[in-house]
DNA sequence: ATGTAACGATTACAGATGTAGTCGTTTAAC
DNA sequence: GTTAAACGACTACATCTGTAATCGTTACAT
């Protein structure tokens, strides 16, 4: 049961996962600055996904450097996971069929996904 | 820009979708007893899915029959976009990829998008 | 040395969410 | 007719989330 992170504390740790160590600056400076938030904000985040042990840090001279703790891999399965649960049944096929119907794939879209399908075949 | 739908909310749509109108006695029933909800609670939520436009009411005597305004099918498209977009840049390949190999599909699973891409092909 | 900029820690505050309780009214059963 | 059950409306309240401001300390530039 891992804590969940918010829209907005994802998009530290999308900082995080990019590039780290970091420093709560360049936190700020990669995630923060283009959605306009403040030095304050991008902290708070930092000390909440700290506190939810999504990241941690290591003491560097009078600041910290922060790094992801959970992979973004298992972070995209299991939110992947809950959508699939919570709209599909759980099934994944449903979830592609919408997705595909939906949503126009291209044709080399459809050709990626084929040539996946049959490399699980295997 | 439509009202997010909160989990809980969620499972008082899911009631109303399966079958409408309902009273709001009746979502209590269905989403509410398996989830250990109060009435009261089941009354909030129903309020709050009014006011969000999510929900509609019916006056039937003294008390309101309740159905969705928006579709299962638009909800699901609209939460599976945010998360395409959000942890697959907006790209469906991936997705399919990562659930594809996270996830065991099975052979009758490949079997069955590789008949839904072939459909998607003519 | 001194002021100022950079840092972390703490506090703030409104809106969303989960989860209910209370109140006034109506109606159905006696 | 009276009462208890059912209803909707309104209120409550803790937690989470988005978004900062303030405070105390440290170090760097002068």
């Amino acid at each position: 049961m891992p804590e969940r992170i918010s829209d907005a504390e994802y998009a530290v740790m999308e900082a995080l996962w990019e590039s780290s160590p970091l420093t709560a600056s360049e936190v700020a400076e990669r995630a923060g600055a283009a959605r306009g938030w403040n030095m304050s904000t991008v902290k708070t985040l930092l000390s909440r996904l700290l506190s939810k042990g999504a990241v941690d840090h290591e003491q560097d001279g009078r600041r910290y450097l922060y790094r992801p703790v959970i992979a973004r891999a298992d972070y995209v399965a299991s939110e992947s996971r809950r959508l699939v649960d919570r709209l599909f049944g759980g099934r994944v096929t449903p979830l592609v069929a919408h997705l595909a119907e939906d949503d126009g794939l291209s044709a080399a879209d459809i050709a990626e996904i084929e040539a996946l399908l049959r490399e699980l075949k295997r």
